[in-house]
DNA sequence: GAAAAACGTTACGCATGCGTTCCATTTTCG
DNA sequence: CGAAAATGGAACGCATGCGTAACGTTTTTC
């Protein structure tokens, strides 16, 4: 069930739900760290460094500090993996389910608003 | 003419225009940079620093660095206005409106690959 | 006309993210 | 086993954005 917006819709949703997030401030994540953290809650685990890595074509340093910055809001975990322990799993939080949840009701609340 | 758009879609159709964005990197804007463009292509001129700066609620030096960055850029320009020559006043550029022009593209195709 | 206000900018010290390079640990392979 | 590869992280110097405070110019106010 595709969407099919205007030019001006798809704009016009896109400054609204910055704006929105600009104005509120509540955690101010770089697109990076944003695509981050939604790959990890949208595609199915298990996600490791270097697979984030390759999927956002940028290095693994990147992807290392995202994760210690979004580790520290609470919006992922980190844990080994046991079974190969040069891996490192990322694991989803509650604080970053309750995150991304507010930002699809932004989203959404933006897309109700449009006007044609 | 609203749009309705599930959690899953929302967040998917926001990934999606992220993930475009980092991959391809031509230019990484802050949130508040995006925010800021968008407002002065989308919302009818004149725009000044100050009306930008109460708009998203910042200081009024976010607005100046971020015209700054997005000068060198070629997306916006700035011109003193001669009527009141304390205030500036924020054009729009041919690169900007490319810019705008190529992510609006990107929030509609994602929105078209969309699933219910 | 002089004082006050308004506007945008600059200066400062600080925080955070970046790319490159190198490193420690663990696993694989001959 | 021992060498090679793979993985994630740390270290370095750098670039950019931030908030606060001050400044220069221009306009308004009295």
């Amino acid at each position: 069930m595709p969407i099919e917006l205007t030019a001006s819709q798809a704009l016009g949703l896109w400054y609204g739900v910055s704006l929105n997030q600009v104005r509120m401030d509540e955690r101010d994540l770089t697109l990076r760290q944003m695509a981050i953290l939604l790959h990890i809650y949208l595609v199915p685990p298990p996600h490791t460094v270097r697979g984030l890595a390759a999927e956002l074509n940028v290095t693994k340093p990147v992807i290392t500090r995202a994760l210690d910055t979004m580790g520290e809001l609470g919006l992922v975990d980190r844990i080994r993996d046991e079974r190969d322990r040069r891996n490192v799993v990322i694991k989803r939080t509650v604080g970053g389910a309750l995150y991304l949840e507010k930002l699809g009701d932004r989203v959404r609340e933006q897309g109700r608003r449009l006007s044609p």
